[in-house]
DNA sequence: TCTGGGGTCCTAGGACCC
DNA sequence: TCTGGGGTCCTAGGACCC
């Protein structure tokens, strides 16, 4: 046993409140087209245009009825559940079962849970956003476990009657336990789990539903015989983690209601990216490239809109029948370039030139959310090539005294910290050929564009690592 | 040089979550 | 169930440093 990582016996004195929307897309569509108020919907994304590639995002519970699941392929959803526009004209269709589709639109169900964030802001001290429609809160400051299902119920009431959408909320003394007490008795749910209530409210789940378990662990929990929360509260601690290491022990642990976690807000993200499956798997390399542009502009974009800059730019490629490769490549400084997440991206695909390919996605991570203060070396002082650099161009400065100051002026905006304009002149560096000439050679020898090539030359110098 | 050991950074893959 | 899009965290191996 390892006594350092025994987790804490004695639990943090807190209240937690698990909120959790109920079919939040299609109570958004409900909103605002209330004559779908009682019918089967399913929203989904990828299938407009006639389309049937995309995935179910939300069904509500009578489409679920038909078997229509999240997550689900819509051509597969369809065969379940066909689209009511279609049953009128089908006499081998009765209307009765049939559904309406509408296409996933993010921006208005940001906007409502704009509101339902609002309310929950009022509600509590710390609040966690984990996604557009779920949050933890604490509030341990204002309720007690005696009023913690009139508070809840309060809650509950308010955001229905102000954003007129419907949500379950679960209250416990840990995050884990709480997100399973919101989802128990969905919808409309409300379930209130006491200090010293825990492990017995996990004991008969099945335990896929301990945070942590996906299908790939359950299976091989179930080849432990361990295929409920109970069961894995009793497990051998030391057998779970030959097989999954800290993880392993983690789940028994919330499996167990022994969770410490306190209720953090989010924080900035850590990476961006955009991501776009074919309609079927394709080779033709320029096609490729074609949505790789699109996917590393739509990017760079979003980074430009969030003022963020980025030090490592990469790809996903996910070729048949569902392989997954990602290639990344790390800049020696953040950047901001529209023109360098393409660039780089295009070199990273050329390696899956020849591969179909069903899918393809662009990252950018190893954000830096700093730009906004005045940019300063800081985050460089560790970088030798660019330290490197700056002492070079000083010396260069000095003895070349006309040139000094342009000359002073292009190292720095060489060094990918800071140009005017929060970008840099990186460009041509995924050329190949990087570094090569501006190692060895004096662009002293250029005519009216020296300076401009220098800054170019020991740019190139500086990121002879970046091979 | 083949000899340790520790630390850090980077890349790639995997599992999971909503 | 032949699988959309946007994320997170963890692990393992290699490079590199001292």
């Amino acid at each position: 046993m390892d006594a350092a990582r025994l987790p804490g016996t004695s639990q943090p004195a807190q209240v937690v409140a698990h909120v959790d929307m109920d079919c939040f897309y299609a109570a958004c569509e409900r909103r605002r087209e209330p004559a779908l108020e009682g019918e089967p919907l399913v929203v989904g994304m990828g299938y407009e245009g006639g389309e049937t590639h995309g995935a179910v995002a939300t069904a509500s519970y009578e489409a679920r009825e038909f078997g229509v699941e999240s997550a689900m392929a819509i051509s597969e959803a369809l065969e379940r559940l066909p689209r009511k526009v279609e049953a009128v004209d089908d006499p081998d269709r009765s209307v009765e079962e049939a559904g309406h589709y509408r296409p996933v639109d993010l921006d208005y169900y940001e906007a409502v849970a704009g509101e339902v964030k609002e309310i929950i802001r009022d509600a509590a001290d710390v609040v966690r956003e984990v996604s557009i429609d779920e949050a933890y809160l604490d509030v341990t400051e204002t309720v007690t476990w005696d009023d913690a299902e009139a508070w809840a119920a309060d809650l509950k009431a308010t955001i229905e009657s102000e954003v007129d959408v419907v949500a379950s909320v679960g209250l416990a003394p840990t995050l884990s336990a709480a997100k399973v007490a919101s989802d128990r008795e969905k919808p409309d749910g409300l379930v209130v789990v006491r200090p010293g209530e825990v492990r017995e409210f996990f004991a008969d789940l099945p335990v896929e539903e301990v945070h942590g378990v996906g299908p790939v662990t359950a299976r091989e929990l179930a080849d432990l015989d361990i295929e409920t929360a109970g069961d894995l509260a009793d497990a051998d601690p030391g057998a779970l983690d030959d097989r999954f290491g800290e993880r392993g022990r983690e789940i028994r642990r919330y499996a167990r209601g022994e969770d410490t976690r306190a209720v953090t807000p989010k924080g900035d993200p850590k990476s961006l990216s955009r991501e776009s499956a074919f309609t079927e798997a394709v080779e033709d390399p320029a096609e490729k490239r074609r949505k790789v542009e699109t996917l590393a502009a739509a990017v760079a974009d979003r980074a430009h809109r969030k003022e963020v800059r980025y030090q490592t730019i990469g790809i996903k490629v996910v070729e048949p029948p569902y392989e997954i490769h990602t290639r990344a490549r790390s800049l020696p400084g953040p950047v901001a370039d529209a023109d360098l997440v393409e660039s780089v991206a295009l070199d990273l695909l050329s390696e899956f030139a020849d591969a179909a390919v069903r899918k393809v996605g662009v990252r950018v991570s190893n954000l830096d959310f700093s730009a906004g203060e005045q940019a300063s070396l800081t985050g460089f002082e560790g970088d030798d090539s660019a330290t490197e650099e700056r002492a070079a161009s000083g010396q260069t400065a000095a003895e070349r005294t006309e040139n000094g100051r342009t000359r002073r002026d292009a190292a720095v905006a060489s060094s990918p910290t800071e140009t005017t304009d929060g970008q840099i002149a990186l460009t041509d560096f995924e050329s190949g050929e990087a570094g090569t000439e501006g190692a060895n050679g004096e662009p002293s020898g250029e005519t009216a564009e020296g300076d401009a090539d220098a800054a170019t030359a020991e740019g190139q110098a500086s990121l002879g690592d970046f091979e």
